[in-house]
DNA sequence: CGCGCATTATAAGCATGCTTATGATGTATG
DNA sequence: CATACATCATAAGCATGCTTATAATGCGCG
């Protein structure tokens, strides 16, 4: 309040630029994250599985044991998407739902021993697609890169 | 082919912190994505414009009088699923499809005056997103985030 | 000119996701 | 204990995308 004919210079010479900037940013956001599921699928699919059903594989083989709603909402996919993606799975004996002991509401997920080879196959998939990805990335670009997008994220959630 | 002891002593140092930051910004980088698209996605579900409408009119703001095929591949897109997205949208009017008179196969997309409310209204939902997103980011930040996602896209294309 | 082949838009059928509704089961509160 | 409410999995119906197939039209080469 000291100075009444500068309110917020700083903020007005920022702004513009930011927000020009901002705007090829979002784009190249979109884009790259894009252009990296696609690569990966592309890569996935010759081995058939699709995007929907190597994410299930893939969170389960974090953590397994959940129930189909703590896994939806970590999947970010409705309870009843994951049901069904269940059921296909479940029938090909990659995955199995054991009824919890405690709740007879609800199921437990758990990976089959079936599974294991696909999952291998996903390692080595996204260790493909992220070196490529990085290629000419320096250890620091990777970390600055990382860091910028936790950022990002931390402000979305 | 000097020194047989050490064949890529940098190489080996590198490759495996690289792999393990690298799979730490592939996870940021799809966050970061995916929470980027929901945020717009949210603001702009109320304003009844789902992603898949937005997407064409926001393409056809910067480009009117594409073929169906030259839209369909900017969108990354089946050539199908976008005529089924016009098919809706010319139905309400926002866009309307004009036969090339130099070729009967095809028509060109444009965007009606209908459609112009529902993109002032895109646009502002766009800086609100990345307002949002950007929060506490320097100008440099969003230099450095921006130039490494670039680098980061040219790998995939 | 004419015939094969490419291109454009669309159709049919499937996969996947969502919203809303429902039945079974747990939990809390009077 | 009983009744109201919450939570879990699932069902029904719609939206959107893809693959493959098809009809109309353009194009190139003999």
């Amino acid at each position: 309040m000291g100075t009444d004919n500068q309110p917020e210079p700083a903020a007005s010479e920022l702004e513009q630029p930011v927000n020009e900037t901002a705007a090829k940013m979002s784009f190249e956001l979109h884009s790259a994250a894009h252009l990296l599921r696609r690569n990966f699928d592309r890569r996935a699919r010759a081995h058939g599985l699709s995007r929907s059903r190597w994410q299930v594989l893939w969170h389960l083989a974090r953590e397994q044991g959940q129930k189909q709603a703590e896994l939806a909402e970590r999947l970010d996919v409705a309870p009843i998407s994951l049901a069904r993606q269940l059921d296909k799975l479940q029938e090909e004996g990659l995955v199995e739902r054991r009824q919890d002991p405690a709740d007879r509401r609800c199921f437990r997920i758990f990976l089959t021993e079936t599974s294991k080879p696909a999952l291998e196959v996903l390692r080595g998939l996204a260790r493909e697609t992220r070196s490529q990805a990085l290629e000419g990335f320096s250890l620091v670009e990777v970390e600055q890169l990382q860091r910028l997008l936790g950022k990002l994220r931390e402000n979305l959630v």
